[in-house]
DNA sequence: TTGTAGGCGTTATCAG
DNA sequence: CTGATAACGCCTACAA
């Protein structure tokens, strides 16, 4: 591999000006400039990353924490990111948290180590304590998941609303015994706290009381929804509808429905969440909510650069819309 | 960040002992090794890879290119291989080649740089000349895609094997009019054409003769299906059954057929490629070629570590298993 | 068994 | 405008 040392030995000047006319720094004369350009293309000279961390330079790589990339929402977004990243100059590194608190930490020291310039988190495992600690060693923002108290900037959608519309639309339709299925908990405080809210806000508004043995906490793929299905069979007061955090879920439920010999959505309405290719896939084709997952991956790209150009930006916090996508099940 | 010299300092010895400890090597006693390790973990220290690259050490990176991340084969394979590489202590970096040249070649210029120790190529963009030029600065391996003159480990299918499967499969349920769809080209060489023999064989032994006008080439998307679909409506003499190259195709002529009031398998038999989730969730199920995705990640890893650490490897190829998965689309 | 010194490729500093 | 030099953190001959 040619280095620096080649270029400037090939042009027949030093390493100072060869690493000049690379670094677009002014006090280059035209011609030497030119001279340094040709030798460099001559020698195909590349310059080497590892260097310039060790300078102290930037890596121009970007850290991504998923939970699991196979997951449609993520290897989407994952997918805008990591374009929005190349058109930048800049590469993406990806590591798979698995929702498991050590391997996210082990990604996160990729900072310590100069490995990325900065992390886009798309979860979060850790207490939010550790994880800002380690924005001492560069940055860190928030895409998707989020915190409170968080020092960070962060590309978030309107979760409460995305489930308020949702369930509202439920509800306009007809429906008053809606069941409610999360992929976190139905707790006051995390995963899943603000589609609960909305879930919540939309009932109270209608008057309807919930009822607890229609909410499924905890649901993640298309096997879980089947098992969703099974339960609400087994009741003897059945919902009508029912809200889901994830389209496999909402599938798993239609597939296991309509194998039980109910008619979606007459029957059974179902909801959805992610406006994943599998909603129009469903038949009939699924009624879900829409996250704009291009718009986060090039927002977050957008803010990260910002934020490394110019340490000193003000931490700033991002809402994009999100909306109601009617189609059959419902 | 702590350096070697800061551990070196606290421990009162040599950044050469210190070396030493972190990297397992002999001639060092026990309680200065003891010392080391102690001050090692008071600093929190980690070494710093960019220092090491510049050595010329190892990177404990595999970079991993795929045609896009969003197409769940390739995510399932990602997937598989980044988990694969955490249990062996690797980093994985993911490129999108989007079937662009450029975007291959610049990812296989992490390896000039000593970016990552090798590459893992799921799909192949440039001539195989040009992509072998770059053997020289760390390891490639090839792994779905392959080429027939390589000097690269290949984990591959066997693609002919496939086809003629799910090919056969329509022959024995009485099919004689049978169509295909591939993703690239119905040439000798290039693209897809170990399938197109497959394809080829099994109407061959069954005395059956291909039609022309059955064969859809560059079919990819969902959306590509549909319009397939709307093609064979349109014929006068339509095939009752089709081979398809994805999944999603299929799933794409799966649902047109049903908007337009076909019966599948009865009006239309339907084959997939790969055994993707969506493969379940098509109502009827598709019946489809499993590609065992999981192993060829796990295979990759395992026997691109084994080139790194033994650059004198012998060069070999692999197969795995590949299986028809008969379900209810025929 | 341990330590010293030099160099990997780059860029910032300082001197011309 | 240009160039010599030091330093980033690590590893390894070589010397002791």
């Amino acid at each position: 591999m040619a280095t620096i040392s080649d270029v400037a030995k090939l042009s027949g000047l030093s390493k100072t000006t060869v690493s000049r006319v690379i670094n677009n720094h002014p006090y280059v004369s035209d011609k030497k400039r030119e001279l340094v350009l040709n030798a460099m293309k001559e020698l195909g000279y590349t310059p080497n990353p590892s260097a310039r961390r060790l300078r102290g330079q930037l890596t121009t790589t970007i850290g991504v924490i998923v939970p699991r990339i196979v997951n449609p929402f993520f290897s989407y977004l994952v997918n805008s990111i990591e374009q929005a990243a190349y058109k930048m100059g800049y590469q993406v590194l990806i590591g798979q948290s698995y929702e498991d608190k050590e391997k996210e930490l082990a990604f996160l020291n990729l900072l310590k180590t100069k490995q990325v310039d900065g992390i886009i988190m798309t979860s979060i495992e850790n207490d939010w304590d550790m994880i800002e600690s380690y924005k001492e060693y560069g940055s860190i923002l928030l895409c998707n998941d989020y915190v409170n108290q968080s020092e960070v900037p962060m590309i978030r959608l309107d979760q409460t609303k995305g489930a308020y519309l949702g369930v509202k639309h439920l509800i306009e339709k007809g429906h008053k015994k809606i069941a409610y299925c999360t992929g976190g908990l139905f707790d006051e405080q995390g995963k899943g706290k603000d589609r609960n809210q909305g879930f919540q806000k939309a009932l109270h508004e209608a008057g309807i009381k919930i009822n607890p043995k229609w909410i499924f906490v905890d649901q993640h793929t298309i096997e879980d929804g089947k098992q969703v299905m099974k339960q609400i069979l087994e009741m003897e007061d059945r919902p009508t509808a029912i809200f889901t955090g994830s389209d496999e879920v909402a599938g798993g439920i239609m597939i296991q429905a309509k194998e039980l010999g109910l008619t979606v959505p007459s029957d059974l309405a179902i909801i959805g969440f992610d406006d994943q290719p599998i909603a129009e896939i469903l038949d009939p084709k699924l009624t879900t909510i829409r996250q704009p997952v291009d718009l986060m991956g090039e927002k977050s790209i957008e803010v990260m650069i910002e934020m490394l150009e110019n340490p000193k930006l003000e931490i700033q916090n991002y809402e994009l819309p999100i909306e109601l996508i009617v189609r059959q099940s419902t």
